[in-house]
DNA sequence: AACTTTTCGTGAGCATGCTTATTATCATCA
DNA sequence: TGATGATAATAAGCATGCTCACGAAAAGTT
């Protein structure tokens, strides 16, 4: 919020932000954010199954099974049935989507471009470092019960 | 995507984490971290309108109006008539809003507490410093055509 | 006063994330 | 073999963000 600052929601209304201006340049493919970081993931793990690659992107299944539905539709990627077990997609890309994935990198880097404009090399680096250990903070926390004994009345 | 760090995709996922983590909190006082923003900046402007309320948490207008529905139904919010311009709503707390402020600021320092751990005050600053300045690279560019000269084919 | 433009709030509809529940299939163990 | 449990994918439905479009009211212009 503007009339406070506050890292969490500098942190939220920044990663808002990425996702727009990312959005705005990359209208024209066809894909959005998540679906690009589906392909950019899938394209170093073609064969993989979908549970697989929810979890790489760290998502939930049905959020991926979600954007496979669209993008398997606009002929981005391709669902094959898996013989050794019927339950399992195998999925890969289409010729379709090969040549944007250099497109879409590239879409990315303008964007981080812009946006870490002003930050060295290794101040990004840094930001790298704490955002990542912010992560393993919060990724620690979330698995454990968030509930002030107090309040429970249950 | 864990396969390849990078700052856009940390920065979403702890945008992510964090929203999880207060919702996790939260999930008693029947308000959502969007909803607590709302609440946490009228608290400091009653009377606002629903546009300028908006501007301030930098939304667009039309979302803050979705989440006073949902207020507005709890109780939390009221939408008082303005003779003065009858287009306009101006805005307040309830009373049974009240004491949630203290609460929800509570849970949101918990929050932090937990994502900042092993982060001196000074580093915190560091990152709301180097966040800020993101955050305003991104305003500039997002009023700006995002798009390649050579890429726009009809 | 009448016309035009701006502003305020909202409807419709999309994208992405979640939780919870369900179906189909596979794996395991008695 | 036959029941039991785990796993793959999906369905349903909610929350939050957006764009685009619209109607009502106010403000500015002629």
């Amino acid at each position: 919020m503007s009339s406070s600052p506050n890292i969490s929601f500098v942190l939220h209304d920044v990663a808002r932000l990425l996702r727009k201006r990312f959005e705005q340049r990359s209208l024209m493919s066809g894909l959005t954010r998540a679906q690009w970081q589906v392909l950019a993931c899938l394209c170093l793990h073609e064969g993989i199954h979908q549970n697989k690659l929810a979890d790489l992107i760290e998502i939930m299944p049905i959020t991926l099974a979600r954007l496979l539905d669209k993008m398997e539709a606009r002929g981005f990627v391709e669902r094959r049935a898996n013989p050794a077990d019927r339950r399992a997609w195998l999925l890969y890309l289409t010729p379709k989507a090969r040549p944007l994935v250099a497109t879409m990198r590239g879409n990315g880097q303008k964007t981080r471009d812009e946006a870490f404009a002003g930050l060295s090399s290794d101040a990004q680096q840094h930001l790298l470092q704490t955002l990542s250990l912010i992560k393993s903070n919060l990724l620690a926390a979330c698995t454990q019960p968030a509930v002030d004994p107090e309040k429970v009345h249950g």
